[in-house]
RNA sequence: GUGGGUGUAGCUCAACGGCAGAGCGCCUGACUGUGGCUCAGGAGGUUGUGGGUUCGAAUCCCAUCACCCACCCCA
């Protein structure tokens, strides 16, 4: 540990193998959710012309601003790592031509992001999301399926006690008054907010609402309310994902100080919190984005999208105890004695992968005692050990490592054996 | 970008001015054909790095880097 040459760069990570089973878990619940509900598997660059986030995301986002990978790549092109995946997903919409499908469109990916921010719990400089989109529809229903589904994910996780906040920010029509409503409440108390809030005020006032500065807090307390100053339109349809909602019975909260970072969220907005509240806590998030399809280019079109963390789930998850499923193809462990059933082994071994079990076998010229230590060591539930003199007569020894017992049978018998448990 | 904490074996940690250790893990052995338990042995560290103080530094001081935590931001 001391110095290595070479170290993993700060904020990234390995996934070593015993937190693989995390993974997996997580996305096949995901996946499969996904699926059901009638999601399409897509896939996106890595990386993007820089301008894509820029326009998408928002110039005047912390992640544009400061989180965002940007490079200029050999042939001089600005580019960027993703820092989310909605951007690029709606160019690829817009690209494919995908507006000629059956609307909505409904797609999932998943993948690793990026982020230049400071690691701490829970965040890292790239860090994995699954994420769903659906685009073309601006039923208030759909916005409740999207929310819905979110929220089977995690109770398919078996997480408890989650809390699911709502809100809605309204869109450009009406937006610009309540943004204004802010300023007017906030002006006078600038004073007391904090120096980065001082300038929110006029660069961003919604994210005054979220900052955690105690006096900037209680100030939000008393702030004007985004639904109260939703237009006709945004009032309606926030009514509508209520309503929607309670006939999917998924339990929710208001929020009124719920705004998001990026910029091209509209109307619903909503955020997934696990019960202990801690700073790097938001398990995932989404809302509708009614206006970024328009802005990168394309006709009107209303979107709407989720996207959770693969890290605060897996966090989550050991927090709450839960262990992925552990669904292992048995491990059968070949030992020889001499040196003919060694040079057999590879056959033996052969046989036993073909069976469909994971086969494995020392290599070298160990000692039997060593071998089956090695068996130990690799969680074999059996072992075939190549006794000379019965390997000589067709026979194994097969043995359960569980129990110790063993008995000597052909190599078919004991396949047979293993594929009935 | 700001603040705090921590860096000793693969892992978890002792030693806190006087010979760098333990547990776990790994390897070998305890009837040359049998794992786990036990026992014995072994491999593995320039104490993150650089400087300073001192007869002597893992230990005290400074710097630096890394990691962790919090702010910020968000997944």
């Amino acid at each position: 540990m001391a110095d290595l040459k070479y170290r993993s760069p700060r904020g990234t990570s390995d996934i070593l193998p015993e937190d693989q089973p995390y993974w997996a878990f997580i996305l096949e619940t995901a996946v499969g959710l996904a699926e059901v509900y009638g999601y399409q598997r897509v896939d996106v660059p890595i990386f993007e012309f820089a301008d894509l986030y820029i326009r998408g995301v928002g110039e005047a986002t912390d992640i544009v601003q400061k989180e965002m990978y940007i490079f200029e790549d050999r042939g001089g092109d600005r580019m960027a790592l993703r820092p989310e995946f909605t951007a690029g997903i709606c160019r690829a919409y817009l690209q494919h031509g995908m507006s000629n499908r059956p609307l909505p469109v409904k797609l999932w990916t998943a993948g690793p992001v990026f982020r230049y921010d400071r690691p701490q719990r829970g965040r890292y400089r790239q860090f994995h999301q699954f994420n769903y989109e659906a685009i073309g529809e601006l039923d208030p229903w759909l916005d409740a399926e999207v929310i819905d589904l979110a929220w089977r994910f995690y109770e398919r996780l078996g997480l408890k006690d989650l809390t699911l906040e709502l809100n809605s920010i309204g869109d450009g029509r009406c937006r610009p008054a309540y943004r204004e409503a802010l300023r007017a409440y906030y002006r006078p108390l600038v004073d007391r907010l904090c120096s980065d809030c001082k300038d929110r005020l006029e660069r961003n006032p919604l994210r005054l609402l979220d900052c955690k500065q105690p006096t900037c807090w209680a100030l939000s307390e008393a702030a004007p309310r985004s639904v109260d100053y939703l237009c006709d339109e945004c009032r309606e349809h926030f009514a509508g994902v209520q309503e929607w909602l309670g006939r999917y019975g998924v339990p929710y909260r208001l929020n009124h100080r719920l705004v998001r970072g990026l910029d091209y969220y509209t109307k619903t907005v909503f955020e997934v919190q696990p019960p202990r509240q801690g700073a790097q806590a938001a398990l995932g998030g989404g809302g509708r984005y009614d206006g970024l399809i328009e802005e990168l280019g394309g006709r009107p079109t209303p979107g709407i999208g989720f996207a959770t963390g693969m890290e605060r789930i897996i966090l989550e998850l050991k927090e709450q105890g839960i262990s992925p499923p552990g669904r292992k193809l048995p491990v059968v462990f070949v030992a020889y004695t001499g040196e003919a059933t060694r040079l057999a082994t590879v056959g033996v071994v052969g046989r036993v992968r073909a069976a469909g079990f994971i086969g494995v076998h020392a290599f070298g010229s160990r000692s039997l005692k060593s071998q089956l230590r090695l068996a130990d060591g690799l969680g074999a539930g059996y072992a075939l050990i190549l006794g000379e003199e019965e390997y000589r007569q067709g026979r194994v020894v097969f043995r359960d490592m569980a129990t110790g017992s063993q008995e000597v049978v052909s190599l078919e018998e004991a396949l047979s054996r293993i594929r009935r448990g």
